[in-house]
DNA sequence: TATGAATGAGGATTCATTCAT
DNA sequence: TATGAATGAATCCTCATTCAT
């Protein structure tokens, strides 16, 4: 699990204690993506990263402290629109982040499992933390395509169309990919056009072909 | 909270004790329905039910007894098989569950957004009780539409598809439910067919559209 | 465990409370031999017994009750004292009274390992019981042979023997009786005479010589 | 009860925890001789030690554990064998063991009388720590007087009149020391030699008297 | 006599957090 | 920066005992 990194000795510091902070923070989000907030304890995290159970309060303050910063590096770890590409045609563009998005999240299996697609059930403010990346997913797609990103029926289909896509990356995960990763993709950017066509019907003034057309060439 | 009851004076002692053994059940459902499982005292839910202490674990053995016992009375009220109703041309009686199900829901709002949409981050054993649910609809969709329901690609495009019905459900709920029951049903409707047209994707042998096209007379 | 009885039916309904009443001791002694008086719990009595939980209290008020009342009838069961055949000589009263006793012993063993030969680790007053019945023996030796139960010398060094005794059959006991039952008797006896010989050099002016002859003979 | 150690001020860190650690096991010692495990409590030690209630369980991880480490300490200081010296003549450090343990014995009594010579009644896995010692002594006496240890006569002999020596010990103690150190010592070793004889008698192979010559004179 | 629901005190254990060194 | 001893609140669970039926 821990890379391979320049021994204690050779290093300063400085860089001695910016690498306990790491260690604090990497077994910090391994032990939150196994368990609950609450089935977690701090005295484990000290003792699993080889640190000092003080040490920990002394970079964090609290409990909550350490799972939020563990919490913000999974999610950018994980952040979708992070390896958005500009430039690219739409579909081109969005084939590229699902992509990514899986492998992501395929190599990550357990934090994503439980955190990314775990769902509401988790803490409020840690979901909060994931809902933001997805949101902001969906309005840089909006943009992309040129629409209102406040359109309430296109944000209700889209995130409907999220949801499909989460739980179908679930599904994957779980039957230890049976179907290939662009199949997947493909469904992907299906499930985004028909979300399109859904937020049409429950928004007649909305113009959505030109956009699905779009999308369909990848 | 209470519902109207016959006062206790006009009870027998076994009526009383079934009594108190409903109102611990309904207890908890409510508490662990706001908070997780570990936020939850065992004392809070007896004082909240107005009895003693240790009654609750001469019912209930454990607090992971009642809490189990709580999960699988609010899938009982929230089955939505149960509500199907039989001799209805398939797209008619989809309509009329879903319908059922999004009424439900709206009554049981907090049930229903932490524990039946809440996703996996809850307890495992728990969510697999509502989970088990979800199949149970599936299969049984399946069946009446004449598909075999342990086809993977079926399988996988349905539960996404119920993914995206449960996410819209939740935009739905959590946006006072600025769009109609209607037009929620017709596009759960919807997704399921777009489901059928994924799984066709994925498994050319399937051939779907018969299946679509009765789904869309309602 | 149960020994056949009649049914419950034939009974009339006092015979039916004694009944009770008696499975419920034989279900304590059971329990109270294996396992210490706190780790023993009145509901797994009941339940044992197949007897209502509060209905033990009916007999005998609080858990102490019972306790006390299965002691004093596991007493009753391995009473040395009360298997005196009185008319015999001395040598050969004593080898019939040790070879009940360990045959008394190797039925009951649960039972006699943790109780009688338990030592003074359980209850104070538990131990009592069963000390007062060795110290009735004792008195009853004495007596025989002609001594002064009060006689200081006489209860260390026979007290003393006695304990050699217990261990010794408690070795016997658990080592599946690689002695036979007359070389233990006849060790037992041998002990009595050491223990007089004992006494002797304690309180020279105890004359026990006449007595260790009588007993050589059996 | 606290005997007299330099000031908590003038202690390092470490020595002040290896001092609390010590007050703990010390404290557990003393409420476990005078009353059965389930009779304990824990915030009752901690609380008689003067520390707080977690840190118990932060040095012993359980009830259980502190109790074992209690009993281990308290074997410790009334092993037999640990005041063996080498190079006296049988008889003679016969004679000073039996007064060493005497004089142990008389100085911890309630432990004593509970732990050491309570008896089989006591946890089992305690009873064992002592019953260890035991042996350890019997093995010490027969390899000093050239006898087989796993001879099956001399184990029984020799563990009974250990059981007599114990008795005799209890007997002694509870009778305010009506007799001298230097009788019952006398009355030991004649226990022991009376063992050997014993011995004998049920396996005629064995050649005891050489030794019980060599006992005879201190 | 018999039942088992109801009570509430008591006790082990966990754990976040503080703090002296 | 680093350590781990010390604190005490919080919580689950057990169990003897009572009592209405």
């Amino acid at each position: 699990m821990a890379a391979n990194r320049p021994t204690t000795a050779s290093m300063t510091r400085k860089e001695r204690a910016e690498d306990t902070r790491r260690r604090l923070i990497e077994t910090a989000i391994d032990q939150f993506s196994r368990n609950h907030y609450d089935d977690v304890a701090v005295s484990d995290i000290a003792k699993t990263a080889g640190v000092a159970h003080g040490l920990l309060f002394h970079y964090f303050q609290t409990k909550r402290g350490i799972y939020l910063e563990a919490m913000r590096q999974a999610a950018r770890e994980l952040d979708l629109a992070a390896t958005i590409s500009a430039g690219l045609p739409p579909g081109r563009a969005l084939r590229g982040l699902f992509r990514t998005h899986l492998e992501h999240v395929a190599e990550r299996r357990g934090l994503a499992l439980r955190l990314i697609l775990g769902g509401r059930g988790t803490d409020p403010e840690a979901w909060e933390l994931f809902e933001a990346d997805r949101w902001k997913s969906i309005t840089w797609l909006c943009t992309l395509l040129g629409f209102d990103p406040d359109n309430q029926a296109l944000r209700l289909a889209l995130r409907a169309a999220v949801g499909l896509i989460d739980e179908m990356t679930v599904y994957w995960l779980e039957h230890e990919q049976e179907f290939g990763v662009d199949a997947i993709v493909e469904e992907a950017v299906h499930a985004i056009r028909n979300g399109l066509a859904s937020a049409a019907r429950l928004d007649p003034a909305l113009d959505v072909e030109p956009a699905r057309e779009v999308l369909a060439q990848g």
